[in-house]
DNA sequence: AGGAAGATCTACT
DNA sequence: GTAGATCTTCCTA
């Protein structure tokens, strides 16, 4: 189980971290794990692509605690984020893909992967840490190797890599 | 109340 | 490769 201490630290570090952890979904006493092979990184006011840069509930969410969810629609997905960094900072960490350990649909991208796991709305500004129908795992004796590139599917990035994804997986998300 | 934009996905050519 | 579906969120009036 993550601690509050894994996610108050830079979005970087913890998207980077996340890699190769296991996510667990819990649905009436079933659980379903995953991989978690592609994230990125995103920042406040000073990032372009952040849905921090404006006022609002989604900026507001993002400035709370560390390993608070934070859920998002857009065209018809949701797309799940952990809020990270210390408190009042404004940073999430996206999940991108996860690798289905013990299920079989599709979760090779952000609005696919929370379909796969049934992540709605209601998670929204719940914590990651202590939740009982979703939680993250360490994983550890993995061994892989991390790519770093731009992010995708925003209008205009930061001149920094903030995509993270785990090289040669099948499950990271095409472009 | 209305509108536009968007961290997407699928299907069709 | 391109277009269209479809819905949440924020901004304007």
């Amino acid at each position: 189980m993550m601690s509050k201490k894994f996610f108050e630290r830079d979005a970087k570090i913890v998207a980077r971290e996340l890699l190769g952890k296991i996510i667990v979904r819990k649905i009436n006493g079933v659980e379903k794990r995953a991989k978690i092979v592609e994230t990125e990184a995103y920042y406040g006011r000073e990032d372009p692509a952040s849905r921090a840069r404006q006022n609002g509930d989604l900026r507001e969410t993002m400035k709370d605690e560390p390993g608070t969810i934070l859920v998002y629609g857009v065209h018809n997905n949701w797309l799940i984020n952990f809020v990270t960094g210390k408190k009042g900072k404004a940073e999430a960490v996206l999940l991108r893909a996860v690798e289905p350990l013990n299920f079989e649909e599709k979760s090779s991208g952000p609005g696919l992967l929370t379909k796969a796991l049934q992540i709605d709305k209601k998670f929204h500004k719940q914590s990651i840490i202590n939740n009982k129908e979703l939680m993250i795992i360490d994983n550890p004796n993995e061994n892989f190797e991390i790519v770093e590139s731009f992010r995708i599917g925003v209008k205009e990035d930061l001149p920094q890599k903030l995509r993270f994804y785990i090289k040669d997986n099948k499950h990271v998300s095409k472009k």
